[in-house]
RNA sequence: CGGGCCGUAGUGUAACGGCUAACAUGCCUGUUUUGGGUACAGGUGACUCCGGGUUCGAAUCCCGGCGGCCCGACCA
């Protein structure tokens, strides 16, 4: 993609209207604009990350056997009345609205009880479990203040998944599969190593849930590592009962603060026994199906990478996620000749050439073919953060070499273009 | 939901109750420059968030609304 043509223009200063890192970097970087506090729309550097992420989350889904659905924003109130979480009291973050032939509906926050509802449909038998389903859509949740740019947003993008079993053994042995597989999934985004299974309320069917916890000075949660055994324990469970159950003891926690990206939930028949889903056991025998959920904020993942990973220059992506490979950047005396793309100028002539062979060996290129000066470019470079910057200048092209610089050591290589093909494939 | 701060060109800031609301940046024209936001010249751009009030006079003071940020509470 050629730069230019991308409407999304960088800053200068910093946005006045936000505080965190991550809202004000990808302002500043054009990847998101905000609406509303706590409404963020994704511009196309930021969407490109965000479908990032998403390919990596089908990809373990995948793995699960599980199946991707979509369920509808607009929820009936009455769905919800039967599982007790309609009202203000029980939950306090719904957006409520109504329909003009009358009824209350609400815009989704979570799909336990529509999943419940669609599954009702088809599963009747234990011949029909296990089952797992899941989507990626965005959720509301009416925050009563939102904070932290897109690590808590009043509408923010979630992947949830749900599975349904015959027997908690059945549901015991899934879950430590999803388990392993967010493990895989905060390895793969690049933030594996901050990223802790956490030990966390369990709500009324199982003692604990598990949070995965990302250590992050910008996070709202404590949570205590047990660093050698790579366990956490949420603030909200440390007790001595806790600690002696998990083999722990006190002296060898460290207090940290850190960002819930994920939750997993052993919700048993929390949901199934109200809502009617029922199965036919071997004997004829009608039971509740047991029930796991599995979230994971995709744009809370984007906003914890940017607080982790960003430096003073700028965004910094790791690879698996950055909107491109290779911000590929002409320097010549003619820049803006580019037109129609082609050029009479011998640099930007091949750069040209390197950015055909690029996308045709399947990298992401953006081309920065803009006709600004040297500087703007290489801070914007900085600032857009993508993993390779390759700069194509006069002064490059007569020693034969091209210059690559990797934007988290900085290290610069000087190339031939063989050795340039060869670093890609 | 308690407490605090704030709202001025696209962006970031300034302006004692008093001159045509200033500066930087951006954007447009031209010349210049091409390895770290190049330089110069000319130009463009604001009903000072909205509504009311006080005053000879309001960006500035008062009231109300809307919007934004922070601290705390909350976050199934």
């Amino acid at each position: 993609m050629f730069q230019s043509k991308l409407f999304s223009k960088t800053r200068r200063e910093d946005p006045k209207d936000e505080v965190s890192k991550n809202a004000k970097l990808l302002i500043k970087a054009g990847f998101i604009h905000k609406e509303i506090a706590g409404v963020y729309s994704f511009l196309p550097l930021g969407l490109r990350v965000l479908n990032k992420i998403k390919k990596i989350v089908r990809e373990e889904m995948n793995v699960l056997g599980a199946l991707e659905l979509n369920l509808t924003t607009l929820q009936n109130s009455s769905l919800y009345e039967k599982t007790n979480r309609w009202s203000d009291e029980e939950v306090d973050i719904w957006f409520k609205t109504e329909l003009k032939t009358g009824g209350e509906l609400g815009l989704g926050f979570s799909h336990e009880e529509a999943i419940v509802e669609l599954m009702k449909k088809h599963i009747n038998s234990y011949k029909d479990l296990p089952r797992a389903v899941y989507q990626i859509q965005t959720k509301f949740r009416n925050e009563e203040r939102a904070k932290n740019g897109i690590l808590r947003g009043r509408e923010f993008l979630m992947k949830d998944l749900y599975s349904f079993h015959a027997t908690e053994g059945e549901l015991d042995d899934f879950y430590d599969k999803v388990k392993g597989a967010y493990e895989r999934i905060f390895e793969r985004i690049g933030i594996g190593d901050l990223t802790y299974t956490t030990f966390a309320s369990g709500g009324i069917f199982s003692k604990y849930s598990h949070e995965f916890q990302t250590l992050c000075e910008a996070g709202e949660d404590l949570v205590y590592l047990a660093e050698e055994k790579k366990i956490a324990i949420n603030k909200e469970v440390l007790t001595d009962e806790t600690l002696s159950e998990l083999g722990l003891v006190t002296e060898e926690l460290v207090e940290k603060k850190s960002v819930e990206v994920g939750n997993i939930f052993k919700l048993g028949t929390r949901f199934s026994e109200p809502l009617n889903l029922l199965y036919k056991d071997e004997k004829g025998k009608m039971l509740p199906a047991v029930m796991g959920c599995y979230g994971f904020g995709l744009t809370r993942a984007m906003g914890v990478i940017v607080e982790i990973t960003s430096d003073e220059k700028g965004l910094v992506w790791p690879r698996s996620v950055a909107p491109f490979d290779v911000h590929l950047i002409i320097l010549d005396k003619e820049t803006g000749s580019l037109k129609g793309n082609h050029s009479s100028n011998e640099t930007t002539k091949s750069a040209l050439e390197i950015y055909n062979e690029l996308i045709a060996a399947g990298k992401e290129v953006l081309c920065d073919d803009r006709g600004l000066s040297a500087g703007e470019k290489l801070a914007d470079a900085d600032l857009l953060g993508l993993p390779y910057r390759l700069i194509v200048s006069d002064r490059a092209i007569k020693e034969g070499k091209f210059e690559l610089t990797e934007r988290v050591t900085g290290e610069t290589e000087y190339l031939s273009e063989t050795e340039l093909f060869n670093k890609f494939r």
